[in-house]
DNA sequence: TATTGTTATACTCTATAACTATA
DNA sequence: TATAGTTATAGAGTATAACAATA
């Protein structure tokens, strides 16, 4: 029926997705839910970014990830300071304080890992990790399209 | 600090999870949440199951699943009996309609991704594949446990 | 008494829309 | 007028707890 059979086998799987992040949302701190995590892995990956560049990257709505912010915000976790060649603009970036909760968080998520995929081996994590990265670079630059025709890429 | 060094690199790509997921929960029908999508999927894949081992594929708590359940047997898209054998439980099977419906899923997902992962190879998605299989099967039976002390896995 | 499943409640995530401030 | 961001609102996802029915 579909004229993409190379992406048939890959439909049924996507709920593997879920799971995985049941598991991971379960072991995060309890003030700290994902989309703040989201946002700290974000921020110390990519350095200072504004926050229509961090919607971006997440791929959600700007009003989604400036609720994200404002909890990490609130808590010390991110400084939100105006852009100042732009001053509509907020540029956000990682605390100490940030860093600390991002490395209990690593350390969690570690662990999870180590627990759930210990029957996996070393190759195998190779690829999943490399798959990882190829999705997020993939996806980066989605924010959700207002349903109206998006402007053509090229 | 963490002795599991080779899923450090991991940890920082978990955000592109949420990315995948947001951006083929947009492409759904109106009608059928991400829940139940996920509830004729796994119908396909693993036949008539109990409604608590539907919950353990997925990796949620029963009650959730029953949501999910309750919304695709409304619609008429699964089939809910009592299981003869033990009163208490229901058996789930998908239904002609709900087929209807989840060939009408797997068509929009398709799409999606041919769109998205068009600058892939045919290995990387082959190795995408591979790694969505191996992570379906490797959650496939983590319920969330009650946060009491869960019972040696040996 | 223990287990299967339902339902009520509360919290998080998300997008839409209305609004403010700046360009 | 257009854009960056905030906030209010509504709908979906989830877990906990209380409950009914069956084992």
């Amino acid at each position: 029926m579909s004229e993409h059979p190379r992406y048939e086998g890959l439909h049924g799987q996507l709920g593997a997705l879920g799971a995985l992040k049941r598991n991971i949302v379960r072991v995060l701190p309890h003030d700290c839910p994902a989309g703040s995590a989201a946002v700290l892995a974000t921020l110390r990956h990519h350095g200072s970014v504004r926050l229509s560049r961090l919607a971006d990257l997440h791929s959600v709505d700007i009003s989604v990830a400036s609720r994200h912010v404002s909890h990490a915000v609130d808590r010390g976790w991110v400084a939100r300071t105006r852009d100042p060649e732009d001053r509509r603009s907020w540029i956000l970036e990682l605390t100490a304080a940030g860093r600390g909760v991002l490395d209990d968080i690593s350390e969690r998520t570690t662990r999870l890992l180590a627990d759930r995929l210990s029957g996996w081996t070393d190759d195998e994590i190779g690829q999943l990790t490399a798959v990882m990265v190829h999705l997020r670079e993939t996806f980066a630059e989605c924010r959700p399209v207002p349903r109206a025709a998006a402007p053509a890429l090229a």
